[in-house]
RNA sequence: GUGGCUGUGGCCUAAAUGGUUAAGGCUCCUGACUGUGACUCAGGCAACUGUGGGUUCAAGUCCCACCAGUCACCCCA
């Protein structure tokens, strides 16, 4: 027989690690609902134009990373490996323009990304997103780096820090990548091998390359800020004024940019430490230019994602006790094939009362109980031939010990109290 | 895609310089005068030692390849 396993990048969600994802996401429709964000689902799938045009050719998430097929009706089809070019792609398709202003959206959900995997981080992978739309002024970025913050803070992680910059826009940015190609044009000799690709490629993420022999060149590098033009420039200081009144602390990071095309002015990220090689445990920014790419309206946008696995690592590394879901109080244990049959009755009367109950499938007595036990039951309720006779059962309390006969009559009235 | 490390039952761990039927703990199941859990005790299920080659009289132990996991790079959440 073959052995199966699943496919390299990809987890088992399993019983014992689902109530840390339930709490992450408790906490995320929770802080979605208290700032007014209604939530979208969108299938996984979409045409792989949407994002082949709203993520950007020439980004490693196109080029490389995502599952990409043709269906069976020819059509080519891509597992989203992000949100936002989806959900625009929504906005756009649903009217959704016509909506009050600004919209807010968020999901969760899978996204795919075909990458080497390592701690937190998986070729499927589960994010939440949120984004505003329809809204330009730098209010509607402070909103979403605070939903994004109050998140993780009500998920009581520590250390947390906002990084920020701007990337300018499609009128500044350019000036600013020919300043910043000439520079390092003049220090070609010293610069790492990837550095030199990325100049001609991505020229903005040679301000976030790893290696010693770069660190010098970045550090001397012309900061784009010093570059934007008076719209950009105006938008960044008003969202730092905002901040600042708020007396959030962040950092001006002027070698945060962004792997993906459609971002302009704001980019931030939440980092977080505990989880190896990825500080940042979110990231998102502005895009004001996306919708009019995908064929909408020109419209000004604003959101983050964050990956989920992430938060769960950091809730297991900083040892935050999560909520357990409750198991149901009762269990239902019996002695022979006719007590079987009126356990089986009294199953679905307490089921239809509202009670949590479950039943012994098989066993000894004995062996009922020992499974009560292990399944954290309450109450275990016993019929065997005395019961049937009496017409009653034995309600067993599973912590003292102690039994009772109840009549069937007054049973859910005695199981109620001893639940209290 | 690149490099380092790792790979023994579901989980954790043991098998001296290569040498008899791969050992123990946890979990799970069963039982301890037969209608009763948790503790204790006894027993049981369960591994062709990641896969495939090779070296050797003999490999879980050595070599190679592949696969997977992990750490870092790349990239990103």
């Amino acid at each position: 027989m073959v052995k199966f396993t699943r496919p390299t990048g990809t987890q088992d969600i399993l019983p014992e690690e689902q109530p840390y994802w339930d709490h992450v996401l408790a906490c995320v429709a929770a802080v979605a609902r208290d700032y007014g964000f209604a939530r979208i689902d969108i299938p996984i799938f979409e045409t792989t134009e949407v994002f082949a045009r709203g993520v950007g050719a020439g980004t490693d998430i196109v080029d490389k990373e995502m599952y990409s097929f043709k269906d069976k009706g020819g059509n080519d089809i891509t597992l989203r490996p992000e949100f936002t070019a989806g959900v625009m792609r929504a906005y756009i398709e649903n009217g959704m323009h016509v909506l009050p202003k600004p919209i807010k959206l968020y999901s969760t959900g899978p996204v795919f990304r075909y990458e080497r995997p390592q701690a937190g981080r998986y070729r499927q992978l589960y994010q939440f997103n949120a984004e505003i739309i329809g809204e330009q002024n730098p209010l509607a970025d402070l909103e979403i780096m605070l939903i994004a913050w109050d998140i993780y803070a009500k998920l009581e992680f520590a250390n947390l820090s906002f990084q920020l910059n701007t990337t300018g826009c499609p009128v500044c940015r350019p000036g600013y990548i020919e300043h910043l190609r000439a520079h390092y044009r003049t220090h070609y000799s010293q610069i790492c091998d990837d550095c030199k690709l990325r100049l001609d490629k991505n020229p903005l993420r040679v301000l976030d390359c790893k290696r010693e022999q770069c660190q010098p060149v970045i550090a001397a590098a012309p900061k784009i800020s010093d570059y934007v033009c008076d719209d950009c420039a105006t938008h960044f200081a008003d969202l730092r004024t905002y901040l600042d009144d708020l007396g959030k602390p962040y950092t001006i990071n002027h070698r945060l940019v962004r792997g993906l095309d459609y971002y302009t002015k704001t980019v931030f990220e939440v980092w977080a430490e505990g989880i190896g090689a990825q500080s940042a445990v979110c990231g998102g920014g502005r895009y004001d230019g996306l919708i009019e790419l995908l064929g909408g309206a020109p419209t000004p946008g604003v959101g983050f994602a964050a990956g989920i696995e992430r938060a769960v690592l950091l809730l297991k590394a900083q040892n935050i006790p999560v909520p357990l879901p409750p198991s149901p109080p009762v269990f239902i244990a019996y002695l022979g094939d006719a007590a079987r049959r009126h356990a089986v009755r009294l199953l679905v009367h307490l089921h239809q009362a509202g009670f949590g109950a479950q039943i012994a499938m098989s066993g000894s007595l004995k062996s009922q109980l020992r499974q009560a036990d292990k399944r954290g039951a309450r109450l275990a309720l016993l019929i065997g031939e005395d019961e049937i006779a009496q017409g009653g059962v034995t309600l067993r309390d599973m912590a003292s010990g102690e039994q009772e006969s109840v009549p069937l009559g007054n049973l859910v009235d005695a199981i109620q109290q001893r639940l209290v």
